[in-house]
RNA sequence: GUGGGCGUAGUGUAGCGGUUAACACGUCAGGUUGUGGCCCUGAAGAUCGAGGGUUCGAUUCCCUCCGUCCACCCCA
């Protein structure tokens, strides 16, 4: 009666299979140690929070909240969201357990996954996951240059090279209206020259205009005026603050330039002062592998007291995409101890509990399927890319003996007495 | 949300308006007496993405949907 029907993972999200896991493994530890050696620890936030907590703090008109949001009622008529970034989530926490308590900065960091209805493509997921980092409670540009910094070191451990980094400032919130103002008057006078796309965001998102693709909005945007010739003077000391601290850093990362680019600017509405973007500079479309900037009024949006933070999000599917095309990830799965083989129902129930033993010793273990001939749980052994297989049979129960034959590298196979303390001497142990 | 390419066994591919849809890898089983990797033999595995249409007949042509990839949008 009922259609059969066929199950696949839902548009835009991948399962991460057993092979995957090995690169993933090693950009996450890559992520976590990077993270640690600049003192940050792990903080992980729920998948799904109050809806209006990204209302609010990723800001009400912009493209993640107006259009690429999970939202949902609870069965408690609650509107939640799945989380599409991590910022605010991280800075509700902040606020919640009175962080502001701790020795300020608080550094965090967190891998985590995130959620966007948004079409697929090429590096672009409804569920991909984030390695991020927020500096909260301190406005000093040398938090800025810490942020940039961990992105330089994190790219250098995964030996990607040809990543270009491009900052700018967007100065604060007070100098921002009048800068938009300007920008959309620049624009305003050749609005029916605009395609129509950038002609709708004039209105409602000047500083989008910016980064357009458009050739003929690209041609007006390289003299509109500039958010760097608007900033405050404590805006501005910040800027060139950090500038000089950015350029300290080519001494320990002799490949490192930066290029600040006028046009750069978030679609995310917390950002003030410092964004910053790394991207290959191959040829493509989804390119961004690293993104943030100073976020300093989020913290009072979100109802705490003012409080200065910045910090960045990288994109795990992306990094692992660009690892891939610069073959600059050499990860290889090390191979399993040992596969017992076994021939016959009293040397299965030995060979069993011999495994056993052999684990308490720290060793890995992997049974061949029982009842197959010698030969198939041979084979099976090598697939499973093992050091070594042991080998009981009926001959071997008798004698109280075990086979151990070494696979990986040349070498006779030993005849050791049936003990696990023996036999664990002879492998050795995994760490 | 817009535009374009693609959709054949687990994976990667071939194929053609017409009888049993091919190949490689993988899987499973063998290659005499209990031992892997190479090699050899055999087997299983595909309603040719789904639905509809054109046709005597479609996996092959057309439409819709779904998925995927690319570009846009946006971003990580």
């Amino acid at each position: 009666m009922a259609e059969q029907q066929n199950y696949r993972a839902p548009r835009g999200v991948a399962d991460i299979l057993p092979d995957d896991q090995t690169v993933w493994n090693a950009v996450k530890k890559t992520a976590i140690n990077t993270a640690r050696q600049f003192g940050y620890q792990q903080i992980d936030t729920p998948v799904f929070e109050n809806t209006g907590l990204f209302r609010r703090g990723v800001g009400n008109e912009t493209d993640i909240v107006q259009k690429e949001m999970y939202s949902f009622d609870d069965l408690g008529g609650e509107s939640l969201t799945l989380r599409p970034e991590g910022t605010a989530p991280v800075c509700r926490s902040y606020i919640e357990h009175g962080m502001h308590n701790l020795p300020q900065p608080v550094r965090l960091y967190y891998i985590a996954p995130m959620f966007r209805y948004d079409r697929p493509q090429a590096g672009r997921y409804r569920q991909h996951h984030q390695f991020g980092c927020e500096a909260i409670g301190d406005s000093s540009p040398t938090i800025d240059a810490e942020i940039i910094e961990i992105g330089l070191r994190y790219i250098t451990a995964l030996g990607l090279s040809d990543v270009a980094v491009r900052i700018n400032s967007i100065g604060d919130s007070e100098t921002r209206t009048s800068y938009n103002d300007d920008l959309r008057n620049h624009y305003a006078k050749y609005a029916n020259d605009l395609p129509k796309v950038d002609r709708d965001r004039l209105e409602r998102a000047p500083l989008r205009l910016l980064d357009s693709k458009e050739p003929a909005t690209q041609k007006l945007s390289a003299d509109a005026p500039k958010s760097l010739d608007y900033l405050s003077d404590e805006a501005q000391n910040h800027w060139e603050n950090l500038l000089v601290l950015l350029d300290g850093l080519k001494t320990a990362y002799p490949n490192f330039s930066y290029r600040t680019d006028h046009t750069l600017v978030r679609g995310l509405d917390y950002y003030n002062r410092t964004v910053f973007e790394f991207e290959p500079s191959t040829e493509g479309s989804q390119t961004s592998l690293f993104g943030g900037g100073r976020y300093d009024p989020l913290i009072g949006i979100l109802g705490g007291n003012e409080t200065p933070g910045v910090g960045f999000g990288s994109g795990i599917e992306r990094i692992i995409l660009e690892t891939q095309r610069q073959e600059s990830l050499d990860v290889a799965e090390p191979p399993r101890n040992a596969v017992m083989v076994h021939v016959g129902d009293n040397a299965t129930i030995r060979a069993a509990q011999l495994a056993a033993e052999l684990r308490n010793h720290g060793i890995s273990v992997l049974m061949a399927p029982a009842g197959k001939s010698m030969r198939a749980q041979m084979r099976y052994a090598n697939r499973a890319n093992a050091s070594y297989a042991i080998i009981i049979g009926n001959r071997e129960i008798e004698q109280g003996v075990a086979a151990v034959k070494p696979l990986q590298f040349d070498g006779d196979q030993k005849t050791l007495s049936l003990n696990s303390a023996t036999i664990a001497n002879f492998i050795a142990p995994s760490e």
